[in-house]
RNA sequence: GCCCAGGUGGUGAAACUGGUAGACACGCUGGACUCAAAAUCCAGUGGUAGUGAUAUCAUGCGGGUUCGAUUCCCGCCCUGGGCACCA
């Protein structure tokens, strides 16, 4: 009867029941309609050499709680867990110590198996997979392979960000404040040959197609930035005395009559052929220059502009004006065309630049009609236009309109739209990624693999070491390198570079709906059963990494018709990150990192998960208090003894006790459904339980209804106080209690009585008494009284079932 | 610089569509039990004044709207995140 509460075993009993009986294997029951399957999924881990951080049983916690929940209401839940298992850190381990990334790999997924199992989570582990397993990266490189037949992947020869530390190509969504996101190491650009993803081609869906979703509005937004869509318009300009032109990008266009000068980017190709002699020597060590800086230095914002004149001139064509043409670096090479028409009076940096170098500024827009006497700085805001000849007082929207359509008629320009986000750097010169199945034949050009020889398997080296030039270690392996063409038969070499580590994770949530398919990436028929993604929970750090480019593969893979859906994760919620105990973030140097293991042995995964819910809203950022865990430890042993230490009572409970437990089903059930606020449903369990402790006896139905609501919360201890109180396993088929509203709510309530806003008085009065009443009532409260006697009351403010206010001079 | 999110006790936090600020915990203080400790239970716990009922101040700062503002509006300060010469 007064058992302790041994979590050991009883957290080592459930899972081994849970493992034997399959009790969240997860069939395609066809009984089950449509809106009663849930797919809901949790950001795969990346299984380090560290092991499990708390940060990953955060989310995984919450998503938990909300399969379980969902289940006992009857919905059929699709939960399943897998490994991102390419990437570097394995690659970089194999060559400090020779052991296969492989080898590494293998063992740091145990662990994370190990460590995820003994959380109790309810995956259906039938489904996991793991990125770097041959019949997976099968159809990462089966979807590579339509991409590229698909005519979205191409190979290019240009500038890309490359990390010297990784040794290694990286994509723009990977460089951070010009620095590798990986190592921290700037970028600098190299001129190499590269896989590129032409994601650019689905800006505009990838930006239209976010507004429908229920995502974090701030996702959203950071993806709407790094798409960066801009609409403005193309404009030529012919070069002095040849029949060059130059086309740039402007979404100023009204501003055409105030162009003094133009840029070009250093790297623009018409930059050769537009300078003369006596310039060029200039020119080229400008360009050098610049070649030589990093990112870093090219994008650092305090410093001078630089530049020089070409020794050309362009032709404005609004006022056939001739302005001088310049190079400088403020102008990007790989955003719009590569040029600028230049108008200082309203673009600060033209305004920087024509200052120190002394280039006229002309204004044509104004905020009132009238010019300026001297500019301090640029005028960028919308006005009236002024200088512009037969366009002079059109508003900047009037006149954007107008001149585009002059433009066009002329033949000389169009409305455009231009986009920050870029394609996509799909080439990595590493070992431990997916080989990209393609043969470069001198005959027949670069021939996809056939699709009947994949999986291409990543052949066995003896240096991991990347060589720092281009070429992945791969390249060393001439059996490997040569092949015959598929095409012609000729000789062929085969693509040395391996895919990033994003490929893998692009389309994962596809594959656990059928990971042993072996003739396609997932059958038609298990898609349909559970796509799109009901809800998706991971860090907010994959914004514009995974999120956009597993849209981009989706939507791709929709265009193919192999998936249904125009988009894949219907519903998105991040948790926030836990800081270390000191509130600074956990990392290894600090000695703040909190090891779940650790925390396990000494309070047993219920509590851990209780904890980690109970820190605070699921989405904020929070620190670690092991204070705090053993608070929801002290919580579930005080439940624990309501089943094994009280008096078992059959009768009807007492009204007040009824009440607060229909109250709190229906706080737990609101509060889980916000998939936020973890934390006030357990505040609400613990305010039930507060008031349990009281009395001297249980009432079965309360206990049968408490267990139910823990259950989700905090599983093995579920199970078994179902299990003390007489109940067949598994807690997780029982039925989610139902709350009844009019138990929810009170026959009476405490009428607060305010004078003048301040708290006076408080009464307890009937729900639903007239506002007439409260009122009386509140007047004729000897406290009111008091304060009212030697006061004129100028008005009384009544709110049914809520408060009295008088207002009194 | 620009764009988001957020500033509430000693700490994590709560407060439905404007209506009792601080639920629930942690910590702390005192008490009960005990030879003692742990555990458990009980009481107290935003600041200030007072023996006390009580009063008064208080949700980053300064204004405003309102009978009433943590909540709405304007300006500023701070913290976290994102972007960063994107024409």
């Amino acid at each position: 009867m007064s058992r302790e509460y041994v979590f050991a075993e009883i957290e080592k009993k459930w899972q081994k029941y849970w493992e034997k009986n399959k009790t969240f294997k997860t069939p395609e029951d066809k009984n089950i309609p449509k809106d009663k399957r849930f797919y809901c999924l949790d950001m795969f881990p990346y299984p380090s050499g560290a092991g499990l951080h708390v940060g990953h049983p955060e989310g995984y916690t919450a998503t938990d709680i909300i399969c379980r929940y969902l289940r006992m209401k009857g919905y059929n839940v699709l939960h399943p867990m897998g490994f991102d298992s390419f990437g570097l850190p394995a690659e970089n381990y194999a060559i400090k110590t020779g052991t296969h990334p492989s080898e590494a790999t293998h063992a740091n997924i145990d662990n994370f198996r190990r460590q995820i199992k003994s959380l109790g989570f309810s995956y259906d582990w039938d489904r996991e997979i793991s990125t770097c397993e041959p019949d997976y990266y099968k159809w990462t490189q089966w979807i590579f392979l339509q991409l590229f037949k698909g005519g979205l992947a191409y190979e290019a020869n240009i500038p890309i960000n490359w990390c010297n530390s990784c040794k290694t190509g990286i994509a723009n969504e990977e460089v951070n404040n010009g620095r590798c996101d990986r190592c921290g190491e700037p970028v600098v650009k190299k001129d190499m040959r590269q896989w590129m993803l032409r994601i650019t081609a689905y800006a505009d869906r990838l930006l239209d197609d976010l507004e429908p979703l229920d995502w974090p509005e701030s996702i959203k937004h950071l993806q709407r930035n790094w798409i960066g869509r801009s609409e403005g318009a193309e404009v030529d300009f012919t070069v002095k005395g040849t029949d060059d032109s130059v086309k740039v990008f402007t979404t100023r266009p009204d501003t055409l009559f105030g162009a003094t000068y133009m840029v070009l980017a250093p790297e623009h190709p018409l930059v050769e052929k537009i300078t003369p002699p006596n310039t060029k020597k200039a020119v080229d060590d400008y360009i050098a220059r610049s070649r030589m800086k990093s990112d870093l230095e090219r994008t650092d914002l305090n410093k001078d502009k630089t530049g020089v004149f070409t020794g050309a001139y362009a032709v404005n064509p609004v006022n056939g004006k001739e302005i001088p043409i310049w190079i400088s670096d403020y102008v990007l090479i790989s955003y719009g065309t590569g040029a600028i028409m230049a108008v200082p009076a309203h673009d600060q940096r033209d305004f920087e630049f024509a200052t120190k170098f002394g280039i006229d500024i002309i204004q044509v827009v104004s905020a009132d009609g009238k010019l300026f006497d001297k500019l301090e700085c640029a005028y960028e805001s919308d006005g009236i236009a002024v200088n512009s000849g037969e366009f002079n007082g059109l508003t900047t929207p009037e006149f954007k309109k107008s001149i585009t359509e002059w433009l066009e008629k002329k033949g000389i320009g169009k409305l455009a739209v231009n986009y920050k986000l870029r394609d996509w750097v799909f080439s990595r010169q590493r070992f431990w990624g997916e080989p990209i199945p393609l043969i470069h034949c001198e005959k027949c050009g670069t021939v996809a693999v056939l699709e009947s020889e994949l999986p291409l398997i990543l052949p066995q080296v003896k240096t991991y070491q990347p060589t720092g030039t281009g070429e992945s270690p791969l390249a060393a392996i001439d059996d490997w390198v040569n092949v015959k063409c598929p095409e012609c038969g000729g000789p062929g070499k085969r693509e040395t570079n391996t895919m990033p580590q994003w490929a893998g994770s692009c389309w994962y949530y596809l594959r656990y709906l059928d990971p042993a398919n072996e003739k396609e990436f997932a059958s038609r028929d298990k898609q349909d059963y559970w796509m799109p993604v009901d809800l998706y929970v991971g860090g907010a750090e994959h914004a514009v990494l995974h999120l956009l480019y597993s849209r981009f593969w989706h939507k791709f893979l929709f265009d193919q018709g192999f998936v249904a859906t125009a988009e894949p994760f219907m519903k998105l919620r991040n948790q926030g990150i836990i800081l270390g105990e000191d509130g600074q973030k956990m990392s290894k140097s600090r000695g703040n990192v909190i090891n779940p293991d650790d925390i396990i042995a000494m309070f047993g995964a219920d509590s851990m998960r209780l904890y980690e819910m109970f820190m605070g809203p699921l989405d904020v950022m929070k620190p670690w208090s092991t204070n705090g865990l053993k608070g929801v430890y002290k919580f579930l042993e005080k439940i624990w003894r309501l089943y094994t230490q009280f008096p078992l009572s059959e009768a009807a409970p007492p009204d007040e006790l009824v009440r607060l437990t229909h109250k709190t089903i229906k706080k737990v059930q609101h509060d889980l459904d916000s998939l936020n606020n973890f934390n006030t449903a357990i505040s609400q369990m613990m305010i039930l339980v507060n008031e349990l402790t009281k009395m001297d006896e249980q009432y079965t139905g309360i206990l049968s209804v408490l267990a139910r609501l823990i259950a989700p919360f905090a599983p093995h201890f579920g199970e078994e106080i179902w299990e003390i109180m007489g109940n067949a396993p598994s807690i997780s088929n029982a039925e989610w209690p139902k709350y009844d509203e009019a138990l929810v709510i009170d026959d009476s309530y405490v009428m607060v009585v305010q004078v003048n806003g301040k708290l006076r008085e408080s009464i307890e009065i009937p729900r639903g008494t007239p506002v007439e009443q409260m009122k009386e009532t509140a007047l004729s409260s000897s406290k009111i009284i008091k304060w009212t006697e030697n006061s004129q009351i100028v008005k009384v403010i009544a709110v049914q079932d809520k408060l009295v206010n008088i207002v009194i001079k």
